[in-house]
RNA sequence: GGGCGCAUGGCUCAGCCGGUUAGAGCGCCACACUCACAUUGUGGAGAUCAUAGGUUCGAAUCCUAUUGCGCCCACCA
């Protein structure tokens, strides 16, 4: 058993037992009816994407609870995947063709296409590879693709059938455009950052008196080129007389009119708003109510366009600083002041996004939040933490619809159809998104495949709508299109609605309302029981991880450098009730370190076991023999750590039960147990519990660091292929014993007193010394004299007695532990100042402790209204606290 | 403007339903490589649990307010 080396190599087990696994089909799993199913859905990574931290904690917890769940006997189905992600995916591709000097216009949509399938075959399995190199138990021959053939069609079958019932439509309305992508974006894709901007004070005069001006403040005086009317509130005195006249908006000397509404706040700037019906949603309407005229100032890539006169051409920003120039210069920019206003960003790109007018594709959200709100209220889903139940209810009660089409090329296609005929004909004027009210515009076809004719007029002149679907129109069928839907296969009907949701709070609106929406709409069900929320992974000072920020800790290299094992520990031990995690590469040290505390506490057994002693059933064993006293004690520490990890589990605090693993192994296994047995190890009894202990203590390790567990579990006499399809260990009641532990924690606290004593009189370790116990009880005694061995060995003793009085014996240094006067016999100088400085030290702060104590029981409300075992348990202590003071003193008073 | 989270030893954090002599990891100090592990062991120092009130026999733990930090949502032009 030499060759086993004192390191930990995470490196030569990794690769080796995740092969193994895999070919042998342990994380396969289907409809079986035996058995309870426990299913998780992947939140399915962009193929673009490439494992960062928080892809790393995120399936390290998902493949905790499976590796677990399959333990327990449960159908566990893991279902991977990756999701196509539009946008990104698509900029990735552009900016591979930009290398190459093109533009995806210049390919053209088929052949553009066809390059993002090659990208994706070239590239998107990086990061199933990688969460392969994490550990993660998927059934990976399930793995699916929000793009592939059948789960397009469940895409497609949920838009024509949300339009046949009137829940999805198209109209004209202002929504987020992002200028560098080109596209709409949905409200959640355009997240608000404040930015540090300017508010311009701008004069337009009067059309009958040219010297006398309205002053209106806005942050983007760019959009003054498409005013079409300055707003006040009626009630605002300042303004009355002007309402209804019209005014010459300044460079472009359009006739506007000044209208009243309540709307307007007459608080802010001076009360008079410029009206920019074609770029801010507020002003699309009061258009709307006013009867104004829209006029669209910018192109597609917010650079301005025709209807700007002399700015035309020019960018956005670029404009804004002539506009004022010329403002300026014409005496018409009264003022500017510095102002924090907060704007829309492309999640995507980070460019400030452009309010916009044009026609889009929306769900009607409401109706279909109602079940979901309902079954989130009655319980039926569960957060956790439950805060963030409020969170989604308050986001699902103001609910808004949702622009789905996106002006891009990778993605599904819309399965819209137009008959050029009928269109000509359409009316083209904007609708009412406030409204909503679906208009089955005539020329308009939704088909789940293209239709031959125009069912209106009969022409086959037609043609697919351009668009493309928002990603997240695909991902939110993602609990039941992966399992085939809509046909309701048999592992569906199985598996769905599934057990867990295990994600970031980023993508509670994104996906997780959604998917709930979807779940009740097309499968008349909840997707998920409960939604794990955990905390986003950020760096030693807080900030978000982000290659722009260069503050990144890659998990690969983390599994390079410590193990893949060590990753998972370290990140579920700081991972608390969904905190957000502060991580720094030190963090590591502690997961490769426990790693290496398995290791060779496991390599020590081996090379002390004899392999058919410890192959007897342990309740047999038990039943039969009357085992020892720290015998006793590991069994019942055992178990009470897995009722711990167990219920930690079941309560989503992996941090906690991970904690108790490994408090339980190190503290508990290695630091006393094998140090208790060491002298005795060949003995019948210590056999069989080590061998149990560690047999037992892999299975508890495996969920949470499977490729140590597995490589240990291997080398030891096992049962069955894999310590992975190994049943988890049940908690056996009998076998905790709180009087044990007890006994147990009364010899070590001798043992560290006594190690004290050594320490504070420089005592060499390898000196041998002799010491005299006085146990404070008669069944003290007993107990103490069965483990005077242990004491001995521990402690290094020359020699061990018990005294039957307490009587200080000669040339003594003395110490109190909690059921024994300890006496380390001391040749050498004896440092009595201090000793009594250590007593006295005590003394005060058990004296303190005691008062306090004295105060309460005096206090005749608490002992009135306190619970018994309260009261009891403070009588107790002031017993002993009495018992331990006055010991204290005999031993100060002796001294002298 | 609304909502949420966090403030506990030098650092990073645990501490569930109120009763503990307030814990851990890292760091620090001392000692130790003969016996699985120096990615180790043994012992130690170090905390008025942000502040002010309140509820209670009793509060780090519940309530209110304040301060500081962080996050989310919202149509302040």
């Amino acid at each position: 058993m030499n060759e086993i080396p004192t390191r930990y190599n995470p490196k030569e087990t990794e690769d080796k037992w995740y092969k193994f696994w895999e070919e042998k089909g342990f994380f396969a799993a289907g409809a079986n009816p035996e058995k309870k199913p426990f299913c998780i859905v992947i939140p399915p990574p962009n193929v673009t994407g490439i494992l960062h931290m928080g892809h790393a904690l995120n399936n390290t917890i998902q493949d905790i609870l499976i590796r677990y769940h399959r333990m327990k006997g449960e159908e566990s189905l893991w279902m991977p995947g990756t999701d196509h992600a539009g946008i990104a995916t698509q900029n990735v591709v552009e900016k591979a063709l930009a290398k190459e000097g093109l533009k995806r216009q210049d390919l053209g949509r088929e052949k553009f296409i066809r390059r993002v399938w090659q990208w994706k075959e070239q590239y998107g399995s990086t990061i199933i590879r990688q969460l392969k190199k994490l550990g993660a138990s998927c059934d990976w021959q399930r793995e699916r693709f929000t793009m592939d053939e059948g789960y397009s069609c469940a895409v497609i079958e949920v838009f024509v059938r949300l339009y046949e019932k009137g829940l999805i439509y198209r109209g004209s309305y202002i929504i987020n455009w992002c200028p560098r992508c080109q596209t709409a974006l949905s409200d959640e894709e355009a997240p608000h950052h404040e930015l540090q901007g300017n508010l311009y004070y701008l004069r337009y005069p009067f059309k009958d008196n040219p010297d006398e001006y309205i002053v209106v403040a806005t942050t983007r005086p760019e959009t003054m080129l498409g005013d079409t009317a300055v707003a006040v509130n009626p009630k605002d005195r300042r303004y009355k007389k002007a309402i209804g006249k019209c005014l010459i908006l300044p460079l472009i000397n359009r006739e506007i009119r000044v209208i009243a509404d309540s709307m307007v706040d007459m608080e802010f700037g001076t009360g008079a708003v410029k009206v920019t019906p074609a770029h801010d949603p507020n002003d699309y309407c009061l258009a709307k109510k006013h009867n104004l005229e829209f006029v669209n100032v910018m192109h597609p890539d917010a650079s301005m366009n025709d209807a700007a006169g002399d700015y035309r051409n020019m960018d956005r920003f670029e404009a804004r600083e002539v506009i004022l120039e010329d403002l300026k210069e014409k005496g018409l920019l009264e003022k500017v002041v510095p102002h924090v206003l907060s704007a829309g960003h492309c999640y995507r790109c980070h460019t400030i996004i452009e309010p916009y007018l044009s026609k889009q594709w929306f769900v009607k959200m409401k109706p279909l939040a109602k079940p979901a709100i309902d079954a989130v209220k009655k319980g039926k889903i569960r957060f956790h933490p439950g805060r963030w139940t409020k969170v989604y209810l308050n986001w699902m009660e103001n609910i808004q619809d949702w622009c789905i089409s996106r002006q891009i090329w990778w993605g599904h296609r819309l399965p819209v159809y137009y008959c050029s005929n009928c269109m000509k004909q359409a009316d083209q004027s904007p609708g009412q998104r406030v409204t909503g009210s679906p208009v089955k515009n005539k020329g308009i076809i939704v088909s789940r495949s293209k239709p031959e004719k125009c069912p209106d007029c009969g022409s086959s002149d037609i043609y697919q709508d351009e668009d493309v679907l928002d990603t997240w129109f695909s991902s939110w069928l993602w609990p039941f299109a992966t399992f085939g839907w809509p046909e309701l296969s048999q592992d569906l009907k199985y598996f769905y609605p599934t057990a867990v949701l295990v994600t970031a709070p980023e993508i509670i609106f994104f996906w997780v309302a959604r998917m709930i929406i979807a779940g009740f709409e097309f499968m008349g069900d909840i997707p998920f029981r409960d939604v794990y929320i955990h905390g986003t992974v950020r760096d030693i000072e807080g900030k978000k991880m982000s290659k722009s920020l260069g503050n990144i800790i890659d998990p690969l290299s983390i599994i390079d450098e410590y193990g893949a094992d060590a990753l998972r520990f370290s990140l579920i031990s700081i991972t608390a009730q969904g905190q957000d995690v502060f991580l720094s590469k030190e963090r590591f040290e502690q997961g490769r370190n426990f790693a290496n505390k398995i290791w060779n506490a496991s390599r020590f057994i081996l090379m002390n076991l004899e392999p058919e002693q410890a192959r007897v059933d342990l309740c047999d064993y038990f039943q039969k023999e009357k085992l020892s006293l720290v015998n006793r004690w590991i069994l019942s520490r055992f178990y009470s750590a897995l009722k711990g990890v167990d219920q930690y589990l079941e309560t989503f605090r992996f941090n906690e039960a991970v904690n108790t693993l490994y408090s339980f192994f190190w503290h508990e296994f290695c630091d006393w147990y094998l140090e208790l047995i060491k002298s005795d190890i060949k003995r019948n009894e210590n056999q069989v519990v080590m061998y149990k202990m560690l047999e037992k203590s892999l299975r508890l390790i495996q969920p949470f660091m499977p490729y140590i567990a597995e490589e240990i579990w291997q080398r030891l006499a096992h049962e069955g292929e894999s310590i992975m399809v190994r049943p988890w260990p049940h908690v056996q009641e009998q076998l905790i014993d709180k009087k044990c532990e007890k006994e147990a924690e009364s010899v070590f606290e001798a043992v560290t007193g006594i190690r004290n004593l050594r320490t504070s009189l420089e005592i060499r370790p390898e000196q041998r010394v002799k010491v005299s116990l006085y146990p404070h009880a008669k069944a003290k005694s007993k107990l103490l004299n069965e483990s005077s061995g242990l004491i001995k060995d521990l402690a290094r003793l020359e020699s061990l007695e018990f005294l039957s009085e307490n009587k200080r014996p000669a040339a003594c240094v003395s110490a109190v532990s909690k059921d024994a006067d300890i006496y380390l016999h001391f040749s050498g100088l004896l440092d009595l100042a201090a000793e009594q400085e250590k007593i006295k030290k005590k003394t005060t702060s058990l004296s303190a402790l005691l008062r306090a104590k004295e105060a309460r029981m005096k206090n005749a409300e608490f002992v009135k209204k306190a619970p018994k075992e309260v009261v009891e348990g403070e009588k107790e202590s002031i017993n002993k606290l009495n018992e331990e003071l006055s010991r204290l003193q005999k031993m100060h008073d002796e001294l002298r």
